[in-house]
RNA sequence: GGGCGAUUAGCUCAGUUGGUUAGAGCGCUACGUUGACAUCGUAGAGGUCGUAGGUUCGAGUCCUAUAUCGCCCACCA
């Protein structure tokens, strides 16, 4: 099979993939004694989801984690599935429903509702994981989950249940967080605040008992005074000491409220008194609790205000603070309006501004479950990546605050609690029939709670019941726990911790230094586009990967972001930047091909073992030396820098050098010695391709079994390895020396072909000074080899060479070349280049002879240090002699004389 | 208010425990195409490593301060 001159990733992408998936390669093998396990659970992506850089960048390392592990011969298993997400899919399809049917949920009805959304789920509900194949992603997708499916729920509720029964989960009406748009409670996490341009708003309440005077207030949500029980002034506040146990005339509904001491207060800002509304606000609601002012609830769930807001009932917020802030200033009560800019709380989910309120939900008590998630981090059996993410994780949990996980919505798991007649809870595994006596009360149940769970209540069990937990599944026991979670930043708090938590308090079958659902938590760079903005919907800054890989395909898609990546550091991506991935996808593919054609002439070996060659020799140590290299960083989850390895290796070393040396050989093919080249061009070729493979997985899997066929091996795919063990391959310190003395001449002598314009393939002939024996016998053993690179048709090495009459030269360490020149030839601005080198060499000689010059420096640092001090002075001080002498001799008219 | 990250070539970024004359890709300049690749090759120009101190024989690298940008947490009405 002859391969084409261009790899179009279309027309092998899909192919290779169901090979690989039909195979069931992307699945464990099958259990073994003493096997080692790896496995990975993928962050469940929302069921709505449409991939984007994120997901690529989180997808791009796991798969590139879990094919290293399966190639190296590890039970390999990596988990994919989804998130039902429950208010983000409800409001997707709640807004479908409304377009097409011009329905609300509340017109379909619960059971009706519910419905509508699995249908939506089993059609679009695939979406995202269709994308994540496209990108190589090798997840068993036999084993794909779904938060939402029921065998999820039963570990919901199996993990409520032990919460209920052992105290940590609790209903109480507290301040919520309120979404007044989707209509329920969201938790802390699920906020954001956001700076806005608003108006501070002065306003007087009167004193009771002494008209004409007034405490001035200062809010920014004038309409919730209508809910305010009281006003505070610090406690040594002297403007306000006249007014000490006074009561306050609340305008416009004219409570009587009092006048409160807490030393909390800030005397400096406004005006040195706050009013209290303790229904909705969080700070106000601490301030009552603590002085115990009663609480008026002033909302609709909708966020209209109700029968405590008297004539403004029925108003929407905005428009309640119009006609209030209108009515204080006919009134005289309103001081002052300034402009002000603070922060808002906004819904993550409706972005609508937060109304806190107080409302019936439920909560999980996070202290006792925060301990052992910190345990973890001391024991060392959880490590972030990079480390810094431990403190941040640390701080949440040291600080945590119980989590509201009831959400007033139909699209999630419902809380499996059901009430008597008197409204006692009862935790449940399995549904109570209405009308069974309460086990405790004895009286009839009558409801189940209506509200859901929180979307995270069901995903911080996901390591562990998609293993099979509640049961003790062989699964659970084989996979559980897992090594590596790749994630964002952003769920760190929201997933990472709460995963960890859950952990420890439900898996108390296993001993506690294996709970931990894994060992190594990733967090993956957060992806900018080029103006180092984050990439947004509302921006519309987004770069689609999608269509990044119907371009460039997915290897280059995948190999750019990670050659982008260093660990954890933010990108600046811009869809330019991954033609660096295909341009290094198209030289592996030429290279192959390259060696493909001229293994073909090969009689039957190719797995000659005898590289007597010194070119041999070089790649092969440059293997060993790139397999190391790559190994050893992608243990340390050093990705790019493994990326970066295999890039230079193969593009430089193999491409630039090696190939462009035995070429010639390999032509003629009638060359004994082009027999070593071919074992060693099969061998490097087959290890890149295999360390590539993690990396670039379609390509390579196309070149692997090209090289089979070629080699008549009969070998599984690439993706099931083998890693390679680098047997027989060795550093050899000898031949790279060598080689480095070849490549100094040969660039020196192109250098001279371009500074003097003499044709790169004119024929020259070379006179070499080696004063060194050793390099000499280098230049004489590899006189063909420099001669083919450096396009000389002769090159002489001697000793000691005096420079012959208007010859060029070149100088390269202790190496002089000279070539002379047939016709009258510009040398200026090969002087100039001698003397940019010399002045360079020049400082570096002056930076050493500083430093062996200090007594200090010779006496303290390291003997090995200052050894390799003076020979590098000594080398440069042979160069620069060189230099300085050639400067001087083409110092003459064109360098004649 | 607290914490974290970034600041190195025109642009985007590497630089692993302090130790050569600070690197790469892109871009730029010059030259080059009859056979792996012009999506390529060869050579080259280009940087007082944000600033100021300090530690050290030696600092892009460690410490302190500071500036600018970004992110996270908390949040004062």
């Amino acid at each position: 099979m002859e391969l084409p001159t261009r790899y179009t990733p279309a027309e092998h992408e899909g192919a290779i993939y169901d090979r690989w998936e039909k195979s069931g390669a992307f699945q464990p093998k099958a259990k073994e004694h003493g096997e080692r396990t790896f496995t990975i659970m993928i962050p469940p992506p929302n069921v709505t989801g449409v991939l984007h850089m994120g997901h690529a960048m989180v997808g791009t390392v796991e798969d590139i984690v879990i094919r290293y592990r399966r190639m190296l011969g590890d039970a390999a298993l990596w988990v994919p599935g989804t998130d039902h997400a429950g208010i983000a899919t409800q409001a997707v399809v709640e807004r479908k429903l409304l377009d097409e049917q011009k329905k609300t949920r509340k017109d379909l009805g619960r059971p009706a509702f519910e419905a509508e959304i699995w249908k939506w789920k089993e059609q679009h509900g695939s979406y995202i994981l269709q994308q994540l194949r496209r990108l190589g992603s090798s997840c068993d997708w036999t084993r794909t989950r779904f938060t939402l499916e029921p065998a999820m729920s039963r570990a919901v509720r199996e993990a409520f249940v032990r919460l209920f029964d052992k105290g940590l989960v609790y209903r109480g009406a507290r301040l919520v967080n309120w979404d007044c748009v989707l209509q329920t409670a969201v938790s802390d996490d699920e906020i954001e605040y956001v700076p806005r341009k608003d108006k501070l708003y002065s306003i007087r309440y009167p004193v009771k008992g002494r008209p004409g005077e007034f405490v001035t207030v200062a809010t920014t949500r004038p309409e919730t005074m209508l809910g305010d029980t009281g006003v505070c002034v610090h406690p040594d506040d002297e403007r306000y000491r006249a007014y000490h146990g006074s009561v306050l005339l609340l305008p416009l509904v004219d409570r009587e409220i009092p006048l409160v001491l807490d030393d909390g207060v800030e005397r400096e800002f406004g005006t040195g008194a706050v009013k209290v509304t303790p229904g909705h606000d969080p700070a106000d609601y601490e301030r009552g609790a603590k002085h115990n002012l009663p609480i008026i609830n002033l909302y609709e769930k909708d966020g209209r205000l109700n029968e405590n807001a008297g004539p403004y009932k029925g108003l929407s917020r905005e428009k309640a603070r119009d006609e209030i802030v209108k009515k204080l200033d006919e009134l005289g009560l309103l001081a002052k309006v300034e402009p002000y800019e603070h922060n808002v709380a906004v819904s993550d989910r409706s972005k609508s501004i937060i109304e806190p309120l107080v409302s019936e939900q439920w909560f999980v008590k996070m202290k006792p479950l925060a301990g052992p998630a910190i345990r973890a981090m001391q024991t060392g059996a959880l490590k972030f990546r990079p480390e810094r993410w431990t403190k941040v994780y640390l701080d949440w949990l040291e600080n945590v605050r119980d989590w509201c996980i009831s959400r007033q919505l139909w699209w999630g798991h419902q809380i499996p609690v059901w009430y008597d007649e008197d409204g006692v809870p009862f935790a449940s595994r399995d549904d109570v029939p209405i009308g069974s006596p309460h086990p405790k009360t004895g009286k009839p149940i009558v409801r189940q709670d209506e509200d859901v769970l929180d979307t995270w209540a069901s995903s911080w069990l996901w390591p562990f019941a998609t293993l099979g937990w509640p049961d003790l599944t062989d699964d659970l026991a084989r996979f559980y726990p897992t090594q590596f979670l790749s994630t964002a930043r952003e769920i760190i708090y929201l997933w990472v911790a709460r995963m960890v938590m859950a952990g420890y308090e439900f898996l108390d079958h296993l001993p506690e230094d294996q709970r931990c659902p894994f060992e190594v938590c990733y967090v993956n760079a957060t992806v900018l586009d080029g103006k180092g903005r984050r990439m947004s919907k509302s921006l519309g800054n987004g770069i689609d990967p999608i269509e990044m890989i119907d371009k460039y395909g997915a290897d280059a898609v995948r190999y750019s972001l990670i050659l982008l990546t260093k660990e954890g550091q933010d990108v600046k991506l811009s869809p330019d930047r991954f033609e660096q991935g295909w341009r290094f996808g198209n030289k592996v593919w030429n290279a192959a091909r390259f060696v493909l054609m001229k293994l073909e002439c090969a009689r039957g070996d190719g797995t000659s073992s005898s590289a007597a060659r010194l070119e041999d020799r070089w790649i092969l140590s440059r293997l060993a030396a790139v397999r190391e290299e790559v190994s050893s960083a992608l243990e340390q989850h050093r990705y790019n820098d493994a990326a970066t390895a295999l890039y230079r290796f193969v593009w430089n070393d193999f491409c630039d050098w090696y190939l462009e040396i035995v070429k010639p050989r390999l032509v003629a093919a009638d060359d004994p010695t082009a027999v070593a080249a071919r074992g060693t061009l099969a061998r490097v070729l087959s290890d890149a391709l295999a360390m590539l493979h993690p990396f670039t997985p379609y390509m390579t899997e196309v070149l692997w079994q090209a090289l089979n066929e070629k080699l008549g091996r009969t070998a599984p795919m690439l993706i099931s390895g083998p890693w390679p063990d680098g047997a027989g391959l060795a550093r050899d310190a000898a031949a790279e020396s060598e080689m480095q003395t070849i490549q100094d001449l040969v660039r020196a002598v192109r250098s001279v072909r371009l500074l003097t314009g003499i044709a790169e393939r004119k024929p020259l002939a070379a006179h070499v000074a080696a004063p060194r024996a050793a390099e000499r016998g280098v230049l004489e053993r590899h006189a063909a080899t420099v001669k083919a690179l450096a396009f000389l048709e002769s090159c002489e090495v001697r000793e000691a060479i005096a420079r012959p009459p208007n010859s060029a030269v070149a100088v390269a360490g202790a190496l002089e070349a000279f070539v002379p020149l047939s016709e009258d030839v510009d040398l200026e601005k090969l002087r100039e280049s001698l003397s940019r080198r010399a002045e360079k060499v020049r400082t570096g000689i002056a930076g050493s002879d500083a430093k062996l010059a200090n007594a200090a420096f010779v006496e303290r640092a390291d003997p090995e240090i200052v050894a390799e001090e003076r020979a590098r002075r000594a080398e440069m001080a042979t160069e620069l002699a060189l230099l300085e002498k050639n400067v001087a001799g083409l110092g003459g008219i064109n360098g004649k004389g």
